[in-house]
DNA sequence: CGGAGATATTGAATTTCGTTCATTAAGTTG
DNA sequence: CAACTTAATGAACGAAATTCAATATCTCCG
C-alpha cells in the first residue's frame, strides 16, 4: 500500500527473491513466499518482472554485474600470467565460501533457460570469462604459454573445472583455502600432470613401495 | 485400460517422459503430455513413479547405466594411461553428439534435486567417473603421471571442463570429432600449457611478428 | 470353469501456484 | 485543489501436479 521509488521496490523485491532462490530450489520457491518476504503482494512483483524466471534472471544479472564490478580493477594491478590466472581462479573459488547457497544456485540456475545464447545473463558471463580467455590469450602472445594453446578451450576446461570441483566439494561439506586450491590447480595446468622425465625414476620407486605397503596390509589382515 | 506387466508399462512411460523431457525444459515438460506419449492417464503414472522429478530422476539413471555398462569392457581393452585418458574423453563427448538432446537435459538437471550427495543418480555418476579417477590413480602409480597429482581433482577438472565445452559448443553450433578434440584436450592437461624452454625463442619471434602485423593493420587503416 | 482376491488403471476432484486485470490508492503537477 | 499519472492491490483465472475412491482386468485355486 505505501507507495515508494520504483528503484527502491524493485531493489526489496530482488533482495527476497535472491533470499528464497538460494533457500530453496527453483520450484519450490514460490512468488508468494518472495511477496511476503518483500512486504508486497503477488501482483505487485509482476509490475517489476515479466515471470518467476525473469526475476529469478535478475538476480542473477545482478551478481554478476557486482563480481565484472571487483575483478576488472583488481585484475588490471595483477601482471604475470600466472599469477593473473591465480588471481581469477582464487576469486572465482571464493564465490562459493563467500555465499554457499547463492554458488549453488548459480551452478543450478545459471543455464537453464531454454533461450540461454544470446540471453543478457549469457553476455553478462561473457564480459566475466572474458578475463580469463584474454588473460591466457595475452600470456600466448607474451610466450609464456604453448603458442598452439586453444585458449577458449582452456577458457571452458578452467571454468567449467572449477564449477564441478566446488560442487562436489560442497557435496563432501569440507572446506578450502582459495588461494592455496587456485596456486595447485594453476600448477597442474601450465605445467601438466604427465611425470617429468627426471621425476620419473622418483615415481618408479614410490609406486614400489606402495606396493610393498599394499601387500604387507594384506598379510596383516590373513594372520 | 489394457493391463500389462507392470515393467512393460513403466518402460513406455520412462521412454515417454524421455522424450518430452528432452524436447522441453523440466516447467515445459507436464505430466498429461507424458502419459499421452504413453498412453494412459496422469494418475498411472504415480503408480510407477512418486513424482516428476522422480520420473525425471528415473529417465536419467537409465541413462547413466547404460553408460556405465556400455564404457567398462572397452576401457578394459585399453592400456596405458595417454590411451584410456583419450578414450574416456573421446566417449564422454560422444554422449551430446549421440543424442545432443539428452546431452543437454543431463547438463541441465543432472545435480539439481536438493538432496542430490547420496542419491541414486549421485551413486551412478560416482561409478562412471571412477572409471577417470582409476586411470588417473593407475597412471600415477605407473610412473606415468606426476606422483603428487591430486586424482580427485584432476577428475573434476577434466570432467566439469568437458561438460563446460560441450555446453558451449552446443550453443556454437559447430560439429566436431570427439576423437581429435579428446586429443587435443588429453595432450593440453598432460603436457601443460605453460611454453617449454625449447619454445621460447619461437612463441617470442611470433610475438614480435604478431605485433608488427597489428601495426601494419593500423597503418593501412589510416591510410 | 467360476469366482475371490490381487492389482493395474482410471478420471474426476483437490490443491497449489503462476499470472492477469479491473479497481483503488497515492503521489504529482498546474 | 482538481486532473492526471502511476504504484499497488487482491480477487479471479487457468494450468498443472498430485490424490484417491471406484472400476476393470488378470490370476489362481477350489
Amino acid at each position: 500500500m505505501p507507495r515508494r521509488r520504483k528503484a527502491a521496490r524493485s531493489t526489496e523485491i530482488l533482495a527476497a527473491a535472491r533470499e528464497v532462490f538460494t533457500a530453496r530450489s527453483y520450484e519450490d520457491a514460490s512468488i508468494s513466499e518472495i511477496a511476503a518476504l518483500a512486504g508486497c503482494v503477488e501482483g505487485t512483483i509482476y509490475t517489476y518482472f515479466r515471470n518467476k524466471r525473469e526475476l529469478l534472471d535478475a538476480v542473477l544479472a545482478a551478481f554478476f554485474d557486482a563480481l565484472v564490478d571487483d575483478v576488472a580493477p583488481r585484475l588490471d594491478a595483477i601482471h604475470g600470467t600466472r599469477d593473473r590466472l591465480r588471481f581469477l581462479v582464487a576469486r572465482h573459488l571464493r564465490i562459493s565460501l563467500d555465499d554457499p547457497a547463492l554458488g549453488a544456485l548459480i551452478v543450478r540456475e545459471s543455464r537453464r533457460q531454454g533461450a540461454y545464447f544470446g540471453s543478457k545473463l549469457h553476455e553478462l558471463n561473457r564480459r566475466y570469462s572474458r578475463f580469463l580467455q584474454q588473460t591466457l590469450e595475452e600470456g600466448v602472445r607474451r610466450g609464456e604459454l604453448r603458442a598452439d594453446l586453444n585458449c577458449a578451450l582452456a577458457r571452458d576446461l578452467i571454468f567449467g573445472g572449477l564449477e564441478h570441483w566446488t560442487f562436489n566439494e560442497r557435496g563432501r561439506r569440507r572446506a578450502f583455502e582459495p588461494a592455496a586450491v587456485a596456486d595447485t590447480i594453476v600448477g597442474m595446468l601450465l605445467d601438466g600432470w604427465a611425470a617429468s622425465p627426471q621425476d620419473a625414476p622418483l615415481a618408479v620407486l614410490s609406486r614400489r613401495v606402495d606396493r610393498l605397503e599394499a601387500s604387507l596390509r594384506q598379510t596383516g589382515r590373513r594372520k
